[in-house]
DNA sequence: TTAATTTTTTAGATTTGTCTAAACATTTAG
DNA sequence: CTAAATGTTTAGACAAATCTAAAAAATTAA
């Protein structure tokens, strides 16, 4: 009768998409090609699995890659490794406004969401949250063609004394950090100034809602304001 | 210093989950032991795969296997089954409830979605959904606990003359089977009354809304009614 | 500019889930 | 009750993604 198993026809596996996802972040930190070793790190696997995995993705023409220089997206990887991405922001959002999870429960999940693979479902979801423009951690969700709305974000570790600004994001995702920032009271949309800053260990003091916080230099550098 | 028994619920992957849901099916249909082919037909791979795959499941002990005899489901396995069952419907129930999908599209995509991992996640969402009894076909949503709210159903095909009943589900999940019902105005929820049955080839030509519809004996077979 | 260090690649194995071909066990029919 | 048909398992292989150990290339430092 009727076929129940999806027949993996799949472009791309999970693990494929993981590696062009992680390409993607990698290469915006810093520009040029990207190493096997920061690879290695990000994926918790070995320099020569990732080597293993560059040429397979290279094959597919998904990367470009020579030995020992590292790879870049092609237009048909950064379009991969994009649309994974708009499917990660669009489940955290889902997580949070539709179901209750907190800012810092949701990346996990996400994780293993974003790989569902229905172009269909992705669509809808964007719809049915209102096309949201960032995730619960202020990063921007591209919209359907790869679009970035794109806003220039400055770290609170650059602010000087006496700026304000308003957190617009974090970029940095695990528990910890978001539970911290949320006991401190800093979450997304708050107005803050620079009160101090510490030349001796590069920690920052703020006024958030007339309330004094120190924040050190490690965690200033994750929080990312609009001034 | 005292001994800690670590319980962890060890991770199936898809594989091993598809497996168990399908011997859980199999087994729901014809009481005994699922053979070894039925499992390679649904699982659309050969027998050969499905033995290995049988003695690994058995040395895990989520199924009880002897060689030529079939297998069982132990209750840790059964365990198994029932939560991605309640995955797989949730979520169906999600994508037609939510996103606006028909109950004939929402088929492939619950079955990727049923293996994301986070019990938090399933029971936020049946929170979400207001603890939904059924899925878009009919079929009962487990609590929980792994409880089902049994109804029983007749199949149409086993109805007699001037018997009525309402549709409460189908048996067959197919996106094509689906469209030819909703076709024919055969939706969850109708009044039937069963008009003549056709002793030549089974087929049976029912009053729905007034109107008469003429239904084969392999369609028959996959409406659930309750009278 | 050699030498030491770091980074990357190769070679060979391992695990998971699959396959085909062939052997073996069970069931059914004559 | 044997023989044929059906169902199941074994044996051996393969592809994907990983690993360790060791070789090779690139970078950095003396």
């Amino acid at each position: 009768m009727s076929k129940h198993l999806v027949r993996y026809t799949k472009m791309q596996s999970f693990t494929e998409e993981n590696y062009l996802k992680i390409i993607y972040h990698l290469s915006q930190n810093n520009e040029g090609s990207v190493q096997t070793n920061a690879i290695a790190e990000k994926m918790q696997t070995r320099a020569a699995s990732v080597t293993d995995m560059l040429r397979k993705l290279s094959e597919k023409e998904l990367i470009l890659y020579k030995k020992y220089q590292g790879a870049h997206l092609t237009p048909a990887g950064r379009q991969t490794a994009i649309n994974v991405i708009r499917k990660h922001r669009l489940w955290e959002v889902f997580l949070v406004e539709k179901l209750n999870f907190k800012w810092d429960e949701v990346h996990d999940i996400a994780e293993e969401l974003e790989h569902i693979n229905s172009q269909e479902l992705v669509e809808r979801l964007d719809e049915f949250l209102a096309f949201p423009k960032n995730d619960p951690h202020g990063d921007p969700i591209p919209d359907k063609n790869g679009n970035f709305d794109f806003v220039p974000f400055i770290k609170l570790s650059k602010l000087k004394k006496d700026d304000r600004g308003l957190i617009m994001g974090v970029s940095e995702h695990s528990s910890a950090f978001l539970k911290h920032l949320e006991k401190l009271g800093l979450t997304l949309g708050k107005s803050l100034t620079i009160s101090t800053i510490n030349q001796f260990d590069g920690s920052v003091e703020i006024t958030v809602e007339e309330k004094k916080i120190s924040v050190t230099r490690e965690i200033a550098k994750h929080i990312l304001i609009r001034i």
